[in-house]
DNA sequence: CCTCCTACTAATGGATACGTTTCTATATTA
DNA sequence: TAATATAGAAACGTATCCATTAGTAGGAGG
């Protein structure tokens, strides 16, 4: 049988994905009517939609609809400053936290990304290789949110995951990352399995730090160059 | 000109009252139709401030209606272990984003707590000494916010008052902080704003995170106290 | 006496209707 | 020509309506 699924729940994630995808990049404007002709549904659900959009920091009111979000250079800076924050803790806490089998998952999603970076590598530039970048880019995902789960805080994971969501906004405005960063954040992965296997949080921490870091200087610079083509 | 409010927004802002004054104390249902009768409106303004209410974490979905939320007391740690993260982190930050206009504002809340504390000390135990303790409790508040404000992070300050709020769920179970507890938190605030003077970023983390440890260790203390009394 | 079934009550999700507010485009005047 | 006034269109907020669904009480059967 289909998923039971109410009308609000179907448009607010359509409109999501819509937004993650970037069919609806930062700035769009959002009215309940055109969209309730446009999806197809009375504007009830939709209205609703855009209520929970808007309380997830998706989009922003205006005097008249919604626009989605739009982040200043220094509020990307910021979130990911945010993100930093709440990322380190998780790693902090799952190194006491995490249990043998959520451990050896990471350690499984580890192998199989260090495995993908081997035939990234061999695979050059061409189509290959972005068929293996959209392979890597899941597995990431996978990878922090099955620490996410290791840490066993459903308010750590919350916070985190709502800032997760503003940052993908920005995703489709990126370029790819480069090759040589992804190895670096590859090794870093490593280093984090490592101080968890080690139950040692400061470990933990400090490297998560170190990698997030990395990772938020060059999300930046993809940002700053992608806009600046842009203009 | 009384100020323009949606019939939305009302019933919003009176539910989250309700829920805050413990006149609607965790696990409490909510339904919309007795509701919106009980409150003199429409169902649809109601709808709307319940959806927001669980988007905020105060309340639940249950197959029928909301429940206001419940919190096992592992979750109220929980919850005071991501608190403790975001404030040390904005008790960083702040140390080095403050202006001097913001300092100069929590060093005079500092001091009229000093003050309200030395009459607190005075008064023992009667009238006069809940009278103090309610004029205590708002500028404790209006302390850290005005931190949260120094700390310039729109994103932390955020995610650190969702978190508030659902801790001032709980509030009204409490019972009354001893006199030797406010007074260490009056210590360690002392503490805070001196590193923050200093711009040592480390310290006041350090400092915030004394603070909130104490703090977590008395209201849990008076929780379970309180809880037990309840059986 | 307990369990299961059925019929009823009441709440919800979604659509629609209506009055109000805001935006926009056109026309008028300085 | 530029600024402003004004009329019309469009979106919004709220109320109401209807179909569906989830609880509930009461009765039949074991």
């Amino acid at each position: 049988m289909t998923v039971r699924e109410g009308a609000t729940a179907e448009q607010h994630r359509r409109l999501r994905q819509m937004i993650m995808d970037g069919e609806l990049p930062p700035g769009s404007v959002l009215l309940e009517t055109p969209l309730s002709k446009q999806l197809g549904v009375s504007r009830t659900p939709v209205r609703e939609a855009l209520a929970r959009l808007a309380q997830e920091g998706l989009i922003t009111r205006r005097t008249r609809g919604y626009v989605v979000h739009e982040l200043r250079p220094e509020e990307i800076i910021e979130v990911f400053d945010a993100r930093i924050v709440l990322e380190c803790a998780i790693a902090e806490r799952a190194a006491t936290t995490a249990d043998d089998f959520q451990l050896t998952r990471i350690e499984q999603l580890t192998e199989e990304l260090e495995r993908l970076l081997h035939r990234l590598r061999t695979a050059g530039k061409g189509a290959r290789a972005a068929k293996i970048r959209d392979e890597i880019r899941p597995l990431n995902v996978a990878w922090h949110a099955e620490l996410r789960a290791a840490a066993n805080s459903k308010t750590l994971t919350g916070l985190l995951e709502q800032i997760l969501d503003v940052q993908r906004i920005y995703d489709p405005l990126m370029k790819q990352t480069e090759y040589e960063e992804i190895a670096l954040g590859q090794r870093q992965h490593n280093e984090i399995v490592t101080a968890l296997r080690k139950r040692d949080p400061q470990a933990a921490k400090d490297t998560m730090a170190a990698h997030l870091t990395t990772v938020r200087q060059s999300k930046i610079a993809e940002f700053t160059r992608t806009v600046h083509e842009r203009t």
